[in-house]
DNA sequence: ACGGTCGATGTCAGACACTGACATCAAAGG
DNA sequence: CCTTTGATGTCAGTGTCTGACATCGACCGT
């Protein structure tokens, strides 16, 4: 017998998805989640690096997804390519890991803080960071990686948009791949 | 006789500068902020919301400059030089408050803490929706004004790199020009 | 089976970020 | 001269986050 109960990090997890849609992320405190969820505020801390990544700690980890997916691609393919390419791939394996009704939850407790607001931005930036870097890595220059990151990411977000809207059902590497469309017809 | 110095305000942004470049952000207390100004923490806390605005309440307020100037350009004009208008002259206003030196120092505090870059992103998104929003008021369609908006605040950032590094002596406007040009040319 | 180490958790104290309520007192205005 | 106002001070309290140390089942080698 275990002195405690196993997968405390995932009873966090979903104590904290829970009481942020009950009542709201403000009022919630991290003592609150971690009574839920049956431990301390001390362990919810030791899982979480702050009260808000409790909400960002999703089973993937984008930026890694993005690196490998960029350098797993045709060396000979152009940076565009290369970029939707990458993240493609990450919705592919977050579309994976949540229903649309899921992400649609969290973004709409997202949307109503502005701290999580900020944290959001802070991922993304870092998800075109590393899509920026990969992509240099690969001999592009860096002020067209920047600008290929930029839009790749930012079609990333309209498609994240679309498939968590739940208004018509196609998963999310499709919902990237016609927001990619979109955006060369735009242009 | 009045009871207190005058301009607490400007006392605690010029202490908060100066002890975030001598002892950084994170060992900075807003108590150390107000002590050095002459105030009390609750002083602090009533002139800025909260520690890290202290950084970003700057002389002027973009988002307010971006609107305004989006409202004010020729009705005829297309929605890439409006936003690129738009941004231009927030750098202008920018430049006109600071030295280069001065901006420089306060990007290098923010590069060191990922709390203030979280809050530099939120400006700029903040940015970005105000000069989108004000190009859909001027009937140019949703997607097309979210794009025009989140490359003219890249070109923004771009520019202002260029501009704090300090390497060349232009004004922040020219920056925004050239980093304009850049961006044609990649494309 | 025994003993030692390890790892996840609990417990406790404390620093720091903020907030609300109320007090103070010079200045401004009638 | 009196009243009001506004910026500040004072104080108490909540919530976030951290460091130090204790606990005790699980696991490993003997």
């Amino acid at each position: 017998m275990s002195r405690w109960q196993p997968d405390a990090r995932g009873r966090m997890l979903d104590a904290a998805l829970e009481l942020f849609a009950e009542q709201g992320y403000d009022r919630t405190t991290a003592g609150d989640i971690a009574t839920r969820a049956g431990v301390t505020e001390r362990t919810f801390f030791r899982h979480f690096a702050d009260k808000r990544e409790v909400l960002f700690a999703g089973p993937v980890l984008l930026d890694e997804v993005v690196v490998e997916t960029v350098g797993a691609v045709d060396p000979e393919a152009a940076p565009w390519p290369v970029a939707i390419a990458a993240v493609r791939e990450a919705a592919a394996r977050l579309g994976a890991a949540r229903t649309p009704a899921q992400a649609a939850q969290r973004a709409r407790i997202v949307a109503q803080t502005p701290a999580l607001q900020e944290r959001e931005l802070l991922k993304m930036a870092s998800m075109t960071s590393a899509i920026a870097a990969a992509l240099v890595g690969r001999g592009v220059a860096e002020p067209l990686a920047n600008l290929a990151a930029h839009s790749a990411v930012a079609v990333f977000s309209a498609a994240f948009a679309r498939w968590a809207s739940g208004e018509e059902d196609r998963p999310f590497e499709q919902c990237v791949d016609e927001a990619a469309s979109a955006l060369r017809e735009l242009t």
